[in-house]
DNA sequence: CCAGACGTTGTT
DNA sequence: GTCTGG
DNA sequence: CCAGACGTTGTT
DNA sequence: GTCTGG
């Protein structure tokens, strides 16, 4: 599963030419925790949008179950993200990297995974818009599947990561295009080298934005 | 039919 | 234990 | 995801 | 809005 990330994206490399540009409103952070306004890329380009879905029936702005996840396996049928994929409402999530809790016997050690490539991972999502006038505001989900075998060690999911030569597709196709991502095989995204490392406790705070968090990857 | 949930993990 | 807030 | 709260009245 | 459970 992806429930936390690093490190909004300045400088997206070739993505930048395929999502067009940042939004504006979204700050940098290292340590976004759910309920975030994060930067999602639509057909339409980048706008900020909260983290964790909230559709458009709901009768408050907030859910009080999660939405900041949707299993690839089975959004299709769910009533929280079916009218979101009906309507190819698809978009786009870019993160330096991602953290990830292994469960240990008696705790929980927290990993960073990365591509050393510096160039962002980019998270297939979807989203939604709830509200009219000044309450109005768009929200969004991030797909996950299986986790490749040389990470599932840490953690048995993992964010849908999209190719490049995928990317429109996945935002501009229809409901059934694309289909094959959210299916059990690996794809090239999932192919991805990760790197990965232990990191501090530090990072169970949602509120530590430090940027020592990822001092080893910066070091690089 | 209506009422109530609508989600993910991990643990039992 | 479970919900809300970040 | 984890951390932190978890309640009410009445007074400032 | 739409699905599941009773």
């Amino acid at each position: 599963m992806c429930g936390r990330f690093a490190n909004h994206v300045q400088d997206m490399g070739r993505w930048g030419d395929i999502l067009g540009d940042w939004p504006d409103e979204v700050a940098v952070s290292y340590n976004i925790a759910p309920g975030a306004d994060i930067a999602a890329f639509t057909k339409e380009g980048g706008a900020p949008m909260r983290w964790g879905l909230v559709p458009a029936w709901s009768k408050t702005a907030s859910t009080r179950y999660a939405t900041f996840n949707a299993r690839s396996e089975s959004l299709i049928g769910k009533p929280a993200f079916r009218g979101a994929w009906n309507d190819g409402q698809r978009c786009l999530i870019p993160l330096q990297g991602y953290y990830e809790w292994q469960t240990l016997n008696g705790g929980k050690q927290p990993y960073y995974l990365f591509v050393a490539s510096g160039e962002p991972l980019v998270c297939a999502g979807l989203w939604d818009q709830w509200g009219s006038g000044p309450e109005q505001f768009q929200s969004c989900t991030m797909i996950i599947r299986a986790a490749s075998p040389a990470i599932a060690f840490i953690h048995p999911r993992m964010p849908l990561f999209v190719p490049l030569f995928n990317a429109r597709e996945w935002l501009e196709g229809k409901p059934d295009s694309c289909a094959e991502l959210l299916g059990p095989d690996v794809t090239p995204a999932n192919e991805l080298e990760l790197g990965y490392y232990p990191v501090s406790q530090q990072v169970n705070n949602p509120r530590n934005e430090g940027a020592g968090l990822c001092a080893p990857l910066l070091a690089r």
